[in-house]
DNA sequence: GTATCTGCAAAACATTTGCAATTCT
DNA sequence: AGAATTGCAAATGTTTTGCAGATAC
């Protein structure tokens, strides 16, 4: 999908509006996991027309369509991502910053869950990232 | 810890008041992972003068004195859990019950993170549980 | 021309804060 | 009395909702 997002907002069942395409493409190129803080700050000056409920519908709509999903690792705001495969998220509790390393779903299951249908999986690991480290 | 648990506040660190005990008490004996509001609603009957200030500055405490620890497992509210040991969520999505399930450090690491220093953990799930997929 | 999409303003909701009243020792 | 605790009321901050205007097919 590294062509047209437009092409992409399509093929999953997304009418690709001027707003969509600029929030998908930045969410998709970025890759501190934004809010929607981030999102609209960052969209403000090339689309000034442009509103937080905007954002917030056009998530919401890339979520259920299953191109974006929610990161609720942080106590206050949520985080998007437009990577859905499966992967960690590790947040710096100095720096703040989020950082993705890779799992397998093997990992993170139980044989007591042998009844259970999972649909989704977060693992959040919460520390100290190696360049907060070497400051103190 | 099954007696006092006035005893077990103070060598935590905890001055061992009504409200904090009853909390305490409270979320010790729930296997529900209950939020403020829940809190709140059980224990409002036996003490008709609790805020909920109070409930959210009591389990502060407790996470700061790493009694407690909450659970961001919902979009909208905080779940609290008085077991701080490592162990992993499943949300059902049908019933919205959060079931535990064992989990150990190695599972959620990955060599990638050699140099960063893991302080927390939190491995959800999401899906369908037993009860919930016999309903369908 | 009708559906959908956008965005403002207001509402909703969980959580935090300021401060005065209460309690405990 | 003095220090900590409690709880009300108001503020904060994120997210949602209602609705009117704009846009697209």
């Amino acid at each position: 999908m590294n062509g047209n997002v437009g092409e992409f907002l399509k093929e999953n069942g997304i009418k690709p509006s001027f707003q969509r395409i600029k929030i998908y493409e930045f969410l998709m190129n970025s890759k501190e996991h934004p809010t929607v803080e981030n999102i609209y700050n960052a969209l403000y000056s090339q689309i000034p027309t442009l509103s937080k409920t905007t954002v917030y519908n056009t998530l919401k709509i890339f979520m259920e369509k299953g191109i974006a999903m929610a990161i609720n690792i942080d106590e206050n705001e949520v985080h998007y991502d437009a990577t859905t495969y499966l992967h960690g998220h590790f947040k710096c509790q100095r720096c703040n910053h989020i950082f993705d390393f890779s799992i397998s779903l093997e990992d993170v299951t139980d044989e007591a869950l042998e009844n259970f249908e999972i649909i989704e999986q977060q693992v959040f690991l919460y520390g100290v990232c190696p360049s907060c480290k070497n400051k103190s």
